[in-house]
DNA sequence: GTGAAACTGGATGCAAGTATCCAGTTTGAG
DNA sequence: CTCAAACTGGATACTTGCATCCAGTTTCAC
């Protein structure tokens, strides 16, 4: 239901935010994330366009967080890469539904706006901060 | 973020469930859902196999809800065609990640999840029910 | 200023979802 | 019994998402 994109978008965001002002080339993070390389810097660039990530080319460039971890939202990467689609009116353009959703849209897309609601609601420091027994992604080098 | 196919399926059902009892044939179905008759054919073919319709051939043939509209729910459909994947371990498998979910995955599966619930507490009879501007599919005929 | 490190963007390939077509089978009407 | 209506299943094509490759550009170290 999420793309791949989408989860690769995440794990290096993650990854990203476990390294606050550190910056990561996309080989490391392709290798220790297990996205591959070619496909996570097509991703990047398309966080890089978003203003999410900043890259910097040449020796000892990469990629660094653009913001604040507690300013960054799940859904702010989900729609950099790959955004919900709402449903803004009756797919089937008949007259008699008009601009108004019917029953049947109206529901799928109150499930659409539930899912946008709470990637909205969840901030990368958040993801960062939550206690538990697993951690998020990023101490994978003293861990593995 | 949903598909075309749950999109056709749920018009489909949403089409029958107005016509209780009756069948409908698929190029009917098609043009008055506007689908694709030969996509239709093959979304209506897996809703048969999964017991959401039947389908009879011959003359007079077509298709009819197997069950009442207050007992199938939308994810019924939607389970029926194109599953909702949950994450039920990291995709990483990471050992430090063991079997639990990380923070970031678990996020995203209670988004899956709340869809899931949303569309198992929806039942077609609900959807045909609901006082609306819009009918919700089916009197097209009337209307149009 | 030369060379290696690292990202960029375009071209290309591959796989899955969407869509079409058709020959075959079942069914009912006459 | 014959024929037309209607679904079934397999083969095929189109489209999009996922993935790879590589030549080009930028940057830093020496």
């Amino acid at each position: 239901m999420l793309s791949q994109t989408v989860e690769y978008a995440l794990r290096a965001v993650v990854y990203l935010a476990n390294r606050p002002g550190e910056s990561a080339r996309t080989s490391e993070i392709a290798e220790l994330t297990k996205v591959p390389p070619a496909y996570l810097s097509k991703v990047l660039q398309a966080l890089s366009r978003e203003e999410i990530v900043t890259s910097r080319r040449g020796i000892g460039g990469g990629v660094t967080l653009s913001r604040d971890p507690s300013e960054l939202t799940v859904l702010d990467v989900v729609q950099a890469v790959d955004p919900i689609q709402r449903i803004n009116s009756c797919p089937l353009e008949l007259k008699a539904h008009g601009v108004h959703l019917c029953p049947l849209h109206r529901r799928l897309d109150n499930a659409m706006k539930a899912v946008e609601d709470a990637f909205a609601a969840t901030t990368l420091a958040e993801i960062l901060g939550e206690q538990s027994v697993s951690i998020p992604l990023g101490d994978v080098r003293k861990t593995n």
